[in-house]
DNA sequence: ACCTGAACACCGTTCAAGT
DNA sequence: ACCTGAACACCGTTCAAGT
């Protein structure tokens, strides 16, 4: 242990108190749910007073915001990592129905955080980035089917809408309990394909 | 002011709390979300002590789902007195969709309660009965279509399911701001002919 | 720069006691 | 039967003071 590092050495107590903040406030809305989540508790766990998370955190609603972005980095990722622009438009789709589906039901109480309307105005923006850059995926592959003459004439904006909304529909019933995750997932195919074929019969 | 009337005069101070803390909780629901609810609030605007609506419920979950039930009543309402099954199967799931939607943007904190999946175990069995219910009504239509070759074969659940989702998904959208309300309203009647054409060109 | 300790103004819930 | 008052164990947030 070296005597001398004035410049560069541990803030005192923690080091990096932001992130293990960050870690247990998932792992509590993991385990025990939104409810549950309590500043003084994490503070509690991460040994540091109460009034340390204030530090780094302007106040409980700043956590969740930062939370929320977490969220949705990895959702982006789950998304892009699953994407294969080679797939034929329903193969395509359902796979990424899948992957969206699968983050829902694992992440379902995060999921609800980043879809929370309560945001702090300077995080509201980052927020904002953030659904652009989700919505603007599918609305690629919605425009790139458009183009190949695979998907029906319209504002793309307004169809990306429609499938996303579906999409958020079947994963909100699947994170809520309404519809059993494994039916869901088994579902999928079917969803997506009655989303392109339409209810009505050709 | 009567003298005498020991067997039915008002129950000493208020007569029917009940109502009114459900009352006052969907008047801040409405007005400053779901977080800002507090029981002793609620008590202290209907003038009764702290303690008192330890009386007519249980503790503050019993409330959030008295709340729920209520919201179910009134989406039942609203759904059925939108309902005409003498219209043609398009338009008449136009106009449940715009009810559905016209109630999720009016009942936004409501619907959130409706859908959180935290009720006590006692309520969760009305709850239950209650979804059932609402998306009971849905699945008469698209059987009533089914038979009539209005809709493709298949499990009349799945395809309930698929168009409950997309009526969820686009509610949930304007419900939460990631959709203008007018928006919505005002795109429903093209988000329902792509649900029953579909995406793909004919 | 980061953290502590005390303080303030709130909570939900429980329970004896009152009417 | 319904409500009160006090009590208990929590909260989030702020702020001087410490290191």
């Amino acid at each position: 242990m070296p005597a001398s590092r004035p410049a560069e050495s541990r803030p005192y107590h923690h080091g990096d108190l932001r992130s293990t903040l960050l870690a247990g406030a998932e792992r509590t809305l993991r385990e025990k749910g939104t409810g549950a989540l309590s500043l003084r508790e994490l503070a509690r766990e991460a040994g540091v007073s109460h009034a340390a998370p204030g530090r780094h955190f302007k106040d409980k609603q700043a956590l969740l915001d930062a939370l929320a972005l977490v969220g949705y980095d990895r959702l982006g990722q789950a998304l892009s990592a699953a994407d294969d622009p080679a797939l034929p438009l329903e193969r395509r789709l359902t796979v990424l129905a899948r992957a969206y589906l699968a983050f829902s039901i694992d992440n379902a109480e995060l999921l609800e955080l980043m879809y929370a309307r309560k945001h702090e105005p300077d995080a509201s923006e980052q927020m904002a980035a953030a659904v652009d850059r989700t919505v603007g995926s599918l609305e690629r592959v919605i425009a790139d089917a458009q183009e190949r003459g695979e998907i029906v004439a319209g504002d793309p904006q307004h169809l990306t809408l429609l499938t996303g909304a579906t999409l958020q529909g079947i994963a909100s019933f699947a994170a809520g309990g309404m519809l059993a995750p494994e039916a869901a997932l088994d579902g999928i195919e079917e969803f997506v394909h009655l989303l392109l074929h339409g209810l009505k019969p050709r």
